[in-house]
DNA sequence: CCACTCCATCAGCACTGCTTATCGAGCATG
DNA sequence: CATGCTCGATAAGCAGTGCTGATGGAGTGG
């Protein structure tokens, strides 16, 4: 099982094409049509139907397999040439929209930082790939206990922030007057289902007791402000830290009482950070 | 990064020896050299140290990677093929010493069934690359709450159990008339730091509010009975499921109230369970 | 019915990756 | 201090792998 047969696998099952997928990794269709049956001899069993090119039963598994094995392969091969190499004089921090508190912000060097706003499952990927020195992600979780995070790299984690979970409401809302609000309050409101802008509500699938929200339009995307737009329209509720929930045109926060689950943001980064990545990763941990 | 010079690489660290890997491996040993040699310069940075033979930072990098890397790997192929082999018509279970409750039990057939009683940490590598069909693993969680499973592979994962936990406690310990007892009684109490056979302590790590318990005495191993002998001398209390708690000769159980959590125990398989394996989950997953 | 696309197969060739053989460095021994 | 031994690096040689280019057969649209 050579990593490049499996590359060349996911980019031909990718495009349903040999020839298609010859081209974009600069081999004859040929040699492509050689790699996969390669691989379909080691295994065994037929990954493909030809015509129309499309992935089998065995193949389809081996799909799910190929993404975090190449993945993995990336990252370790990116975390030993990150020890060798000379500390880059930039920094590029991965982070999800709502993780960016002001107390990270702080911790910034003034120059030379490069921001990126990823989705949650995207950014252990970029720190363990090398594509970002520092990672923030950030979730629901039982006070002082560990996000859930896919271990695609040895990677370690510190906890930056814990801070008190919001429902986003619109102003007209029924239950905008209130000072508290219980999750059984709300298992009748239309959510938004925003898994990478706002918290993800399968998070808090496990203390709701089984009953399921009723998303009411799903939002693909990582921009906060039209995602708080369209609650603010009346198209359903937001789960949000505290701090970024406040101050909202058109809304109203309210804390969220039970369960008890807080907003936490962990700091994620590689083996062993350098230069100014050092230097953030110092801060922020000892504040904390 | 050829996985062949990554495997090489990983056996000459172990037994730090290029000529004995070269043995284990049946290469012979310039050939041995000359992967060492490739990997350095594919990574551009030295990963051993010459007399003696020994991972050099970058090296030691490279080693937490490759294990699961190597896993991950077999666990792919060991995947397809399954979808293609027949069914075997054994059954092979892995399991922990505390997951097997008599649920469980009544679900298998009466006869072709091994069963391998692995660390927790062993079963999903195990369920991953076919070693065994199926995997138990338990584990302490808050009520419904999915365990925390390392994710080796895309593995399929069902609650088959939740039942009270209990504490085990010699006959003759103050606190063995107590019906129940919180944690925070417990806070100075000797404790058997035996992962692999009872449930480990450093699951509640979280709940406990940061304060750390005193291990008296560390047991590696898989045997209950010996442990339970262990706690009934004195040697610490254990943190068991109630049903495998109760009439233990010496000990007392005593069920833990707080914090809230339940032992849960999960049934791991691969991508499709076949012949005898199949009927099983289905059972389980029916009855759950 | 023909032209075209797409994948499989074949032959040829360069190069990789192994082996055997040899060398040099470190280390113990007499 | 010389000698023998172990261990890893290096050189040369050779078989097999893995690529390219060319050709064939099957399906598809005009």
């Amino acid at each position: 099982m050579d990593p490049h047969l499996l590359r060349t696998y996911v980019t031909v099952a990718r495009l349903a094409s040999f020839s298609e997928a010859a081209r974009e990794l600069g081999y004859t269709q040929s040699a492509v049509s050689q790699h996969i049956a390669a691989l379909e001899q080691d295994l065994g069993a037929p990954l493909l139907t030809r015509r129309p090119v499309a992935p089998t039963a065995a193949g389809e598994r081996l799909l799910e397999h190929a993404g975090p094995l190449l993945l993995r392969l990336d990252a370790a091969r990116a975390d030993v040439v990150r020890m060798a190499a000379a500390p880059a004089h930039g920094l590029t921090l991965a982070t999800t929209p709502t993780a960016l508190g002001p107390g990270v912000l702080g911790a910034l060097p003034a120059a030379g930082v490069t921001l990126r706003v990823l989705t949650r499952d995207e950014i252990p990927a970029a720190v363990a790939t090398g594509t970002a020195d520092l990672g923030l992600v950030d979730g629901l979780a039982a006070p002082s206990d560990p996000l859930r995070l896919p271990d695609v790299a040895p990677l370690t984690t510190h906890g930056v922030a814990e801070e008190p979970v919001s429902v986003l409401l619109p102003t007209g809302h029924p239950l905008a007057g209130r000072t508290g609000l219980r999750l059984g309050d709300l298992a009748d409101a239309r959510w938004l289902d925003a898994p990478d802008a706002a918290l993800p509500l399968a998070h808090l699938r496990g203390a709701n007791g089984g009953g399921a929200f009723r998303p009411a339009l799903r939002y693909e995307g990582t921009d906060l402000r039209t995602l708080t737009a369209l609650t603010a329209a009346g198209h359903g509720l937001t789960l949000l830290p505290r701090s970024t929930a406040t101050g909202i045109p058109g809304t109203v926060a309210v804390a969220l009482t039970a369960p008890r689950v807080v907003h936490r943001t962990e700091l994620l980064h590689g083996g062993a950070p350098r230069g100014a990545a050092a230097e953030v990763v110092r801060q922020l941990v000892e504040r904390a």
